[in-house]
RNA sequence: UGGGGAAUCGUUCAAUGGUAGGACGCCGGACUCUGACUCCGUUAAUCAAGGUUCGAAUCCUUGUUCCCCAGCCA
């Protein structure tokens, strides 16, 4: 981790670490945990607390472990499990040997639950949901004591047992704290710790028909682990007495204490689990992997770096507020991250053909250029340069403005590496008028130096030549959403962005982009950085994501 | 409505009774064989009203707004 992934000052949990440590809690130590369900793919929101987590431990020099929260086994599988192994590992992050699964605390935590009974602390309820729900009140109301309230103990364990062995069916009993029905906090209304559900689950198969709680397992799981300091986001605050009332019950020593910041939202994305998985199971992306989503496998695969994750996880900072961070931020940590390691390459994306008159028909000359104009280390190519070019159509215009800095009738540019050429005539599309061709002269003094004559040619534009380049597809990406905020929406898929993706098929990289490898980087000059699709791109038909688009200030002026 | 939280430039994080600062964005300029990068400059905020104090973003009072909680999800 470099320096500048460091924040320079203490956010509100590292004040209180600071403050634990001072006054000698857990033994000086501190150790943490990012705990996910294995229900879906981690997204950036993710992220920010996998920072979070691992970077106080490194901080501290204590741990981070990485612990799947696996005690509801509807919608959780291994390959969820796998995908989080991975990206968390991409992000940069190691949490040794210590990768733990809630649902290999199954045992212990049913032992828990037992001494929970055995102290009085927790009965068998035979209400049904809908009763439970009816008993609990509302916000203004006090709940009302479940009839089961008083079970003797006795009958508690035995039931509690038989509940275990399978004896009755999904929702006919559950097991309850028995807290208070009338606290404010509707959380301590009896909270229900484990609930019967005939679901097999990924790892313990049918060994269990009853499953504990995140209420219950979760505060355990931290305590079983030696959690010292457990982050949480903010939606959990209501649920702080709660994860203290079973740790000070059940847990002797030290105690493991919750402390939550506020979630990541990020403009133009979706970053609710619920919502990625519509978006991926309706087919309106394709694939947990899209490019547009803001997961970190689709991340990687549009060629997002992990630094510049950590550094915008950073940049971010940490607090209760709630947020909406600007997508800007992220795109700028990203760019960072590529301006300073990707090799810089050619691609024309909307080729213009361009003979070069006076060019000998059968010449074609190297160019040796600089992949990196700041970093010479960086080594350099060469860009075979022929009679046939094609440049972006862009980079053309007929009648053009005078701050225009390309091609256009009797104007001269500098082709990147190459030569200065002067327009001579174009060729039209009888039928649409569309410029299809261009013939120019080269100006054989202008190889890598500037005019003789001292007279300045501003622009300067990408290039390849025809018979060396290769054919390429390359994918344009915008926000995935047309609202800032589409998770407010009354129906976020509404706000979707029908120009979300646009697919170039005609596109020409220069020679040296054959060899590209899948996942490598690069910045096509004047563009953007750009992507080796590490599924689609072959050898002979090579693919490229857009990464990011090149901070364009022509673009204002052209308005 | 009961309870739990949060309010500082457009966005976000800081300032912990003593000059309201950084980052991103915006705008302007310099440089440039990438209209990139880099550099320089500018813009712009303490939710409101009272009070305490030599001094308040910070403490007190009252109010306002926003977020979370009534899953056998996490």
């Amino acid at each position: 981790m470099t320096e500048s992934e460091t924040s320079l000052t203490n956010d509100f949990i590292r004040d209180i670490i600071d403050e634990d440590l001072s006054i000698g809690k857990n033994d000086g130590k501190v150790a943490t945990r990012f705990p996910p369900e294995p229900n879906g793919y981690i997204h950036i929101g993710h992220a920010k607390s996998v920072c979070l987590n691992f970077g106080i431990a490194k901080q501290y020099q204590g741990t981070c472990n990485l612990r799947l929260d696996d005690t509801d086994p509807l919608g959780e599988s291994m390959e969820y499990v796998e995908s989080i192994i991975r990206d968390v590992r991409w992000l940069g992050f190691d949490w040794g040997n210590r990768l733990y699964y809630a649902s290999d605390y199954f045992e212990k935590l049913y032992s828990f639950a037992v001494e929970l009974i055995k102290k009085g602390d927790a009965y068998v309820c035979s209400l049904s949901a809908d009763e439970i729900r009816e008993y609990r009140g509302t916000f203004t109301e006090p709940g009302k004591d479940s009839p089961f309230r008083n079970r003797p103990i006795e009958e508690n364990l035995n039931m509690f047992a038989r509940m275990r062995q399978g004896e009755f069916a999904d929702g006919a009993h559950v097991l309850r704290a028995k807290i208070d029905m009338a606290s404010p906090n509707i959380v301590m209304r009896d909270p229900i710790i484990y609930r019967i559900k005939r679901e097999p689950h990924y790892r313990t198969g049918n060994k269990w028909v009853i499953y504990p709680m995140y209420d219950f397992a979760h505060c355990l799981s931290d305590a079983l682990e030696g959690i010292t300091h457990s982050i949480c986001t903010l939606e959990f605050e209501n649920n702080r007495p709660l994860y203290d009332w079973f740790v000070e019950r059940l847990i002797e020593g030290n105690r493991p204490r919750q402390i939550e910041f506020a979630r990541l939202n990020l403009s133009y994305t979706v970053l609710s689990k619920r919502r990625l998985i519509e978006l991926v199971q309706k087919n309106l992306v394709q694939g947990w992997d899209d490019p547009r989503m803001p997961t970190v496998t689709g991340m990687r695969r549009r060629g997002y770096t992990p630094a510049a994750i950590r550094n915008f996880c950073v940049a971010i900072g940490v607090a209760k507020n709630d947020n909406l961070i600007d997508v800007s931020l992220l795109e700028h940590c990203v760019r960072e991250d590529l301006n300073e390691n990707a090799p810089r390459a050619m691609c024309v994306l909307r080729p213009l053909k361009v003979l070069i008159d006076n060019y000998p028909e059968t010449q074609t000359e190297d160019f040796e250029i600089a992949n990196h104009p700041q970093k010479p280390e960086m080594g350099s190519r060469k860009v075979p340069f022929s009679r046939v070019l094609y440049i972006e159509r862009d980079d053309f215009m007929e009648d053009p403005p005078k701050k225009y800095h390309r091609l256009g009738t009797g104007r001269e540019v500098r082709l990147r590496g190459a030569y200065i050429i002067k327009f001579k005539k174009m060729v039209k599309d009888e039928k649409t008028g569309e410029v299809t061709q261009l013939h120019c002269t080269y100006d054989e003094q202008t190889r890598n130096a500037p005019p003789a004559d001292g007279r300045k040619v501003q622009g300067v534009i990408h290039w390849v030549s025809a018979a060396h380049c290769a054919p390429a597809e390359v994918r344009l990406y915008d926000r995935l959403f047309s609202s800032e905020n589409p998770g407010a929406e009354e129906e976020f898929i509404n706000f979707l962005n029908k120009d979300s993706l646009e697919v170039l098929t005609g596109c020409f990289a220069e020679a040296s982009l054959k060899d590209a490898q899948p996942l490598s980087k690069y910045q096509f000059e004047r563009l953007g950085y750009f992507c080796v699709d590490e599924k689609d791109s072959k050898a002979d038909k090579l693919v490229f994501n857009r990464v990011v688009a090149l901070r364009d200030s022509w673009a204002k002026v052209a308005r």
